[in-house]
DNA sequence: GTCTATAGGGGGATAGAC
DNA sequence: GTCTATCCCCCTATAGAC
């Protein structure tokens, strides 16, 4: 078949999901993808390609509805609001931030795309954020470098909290309490504008 | 020796810290802790037992240092304060909060060690946060539920980054930025107790 | 309590036939 | 491209001597 390799990358990055680089095995792999180990590494030199490749796909997924995301049309404290709330499964975890506590993080070639997305990720929201300051939709003080960070950890941590307790509603309220937190802020911001 | 099972214990929980559950052998225990198989063996039924009993001394010593940082005469938004800006190694990662992937927490035995603390520090937090809205400090409309889930987010989610980009800074900066907002939230509550 | 020997199973990969 | 056979090593124990 000539879509086997696609099928063994499709398995890959489900198991890449589900259970880590660790936890993954080629044989896992095997068993999903339905295909046999002569196929696996014909396509790939090893579990260590395999994983690089499955990885580069998903970074390119996640990335792609990025884009459309942040979209500079939007008002820059919708954009925000939007990344912030978008539905997300807390118990299944972060695709790519599983990696954090994963072997798979020491090595630079399986750290990269992991790496790349967040960086964007945080570039987006920094930008942003930026410019709800300039506009007048945050106080000045307002540190838009720590704050993407501080948005970036609570998605990261909501996932790290409901897997934690299996409860998905841990998503929910640290991203909630995330969002009052700027909109409080945004209040204190249109009142010192009306003075 | 009669300290042998003090020594496996104790590379055990170094272990647990820097490879986690999954990653850790009885073959790497018995290297670090220096004690031999029949040792181990004889202390411990297994790596499950040794990892239970391992987890929960790491569970009591971090929950000792709770009890100390939220102390009912400490002022409710000190105590929130000292909680978030506590000095917290990114790199390393967190000692508990690393097995959220890991195959351990799906195993109720070893999650609950896990859990319990993370329960006990929203708790100290919400009631901290209650106590603050009761005197005026925060506005009226937090709702401290959110608002400590979102602060163990940003904790959680400060390891996340800090271990994926290899950069210790982020943890500061997540932290900081919820103190920020936290910060904010109480100038403005501030001002509307004055008028 | 601690030691060594032994064991079944999987991980990750290579070799060579088809 | 795909298959099967084979390899070495480590994982996690168990057994029984000392």
């Amino acid at each position: 078949m000539a879509n086997t390799r696609e099928e063994i990358l499709g398995a890959a990055k489900k198991l890449l999901w589900s259970v880590g680089y660790d936890g993954m095995s080629p044989r896992m792999v095997m068993r999903d993808s339905g295909a046999g180990q002569g196929s696996l590494y014909h396509h790939f030199s090893g579990k260590r390609d395999l994983a690089e490749t499955a990885l580069k796909e998903v970074e390119d997924e996640m990335t792609a509805g990025l884009t459309k995301m942040f979209a500079a049309e939007i008002p820059p404290l919708e954009r925000v609001r939007a990344f912030l709330c978008k539905p997300r499964n807390g118990i299944k975890g972060c695709k790519l931030g599983r990696f954090a506590n994963e072997s798979a993080i020491d090595d630079p070639t399986l750290q990269a795309p992991v790496m790349r997305f967040f960086k964007a990720c945080e570039a987006h929201l920094e930008a942003a954020l930026d410019e709800a300051r300039a506009l007048g939709d945050l106080p000045s003080s307002t540190n838009p470098n720590a704050l993407a960070a501080t948005i970036m950890a609570s998605i990261q941590g909501g996932y790290a909290l409901s897997r934690i307790h299996k409860d998905k509603s841990y998503m929910a309220r640290a991203t909630q309490g995330a969002l009052d937190l700027i909109n409080a802020a945004r209040s204190c911001a249109a009142e010192t504008k009306e003075q």
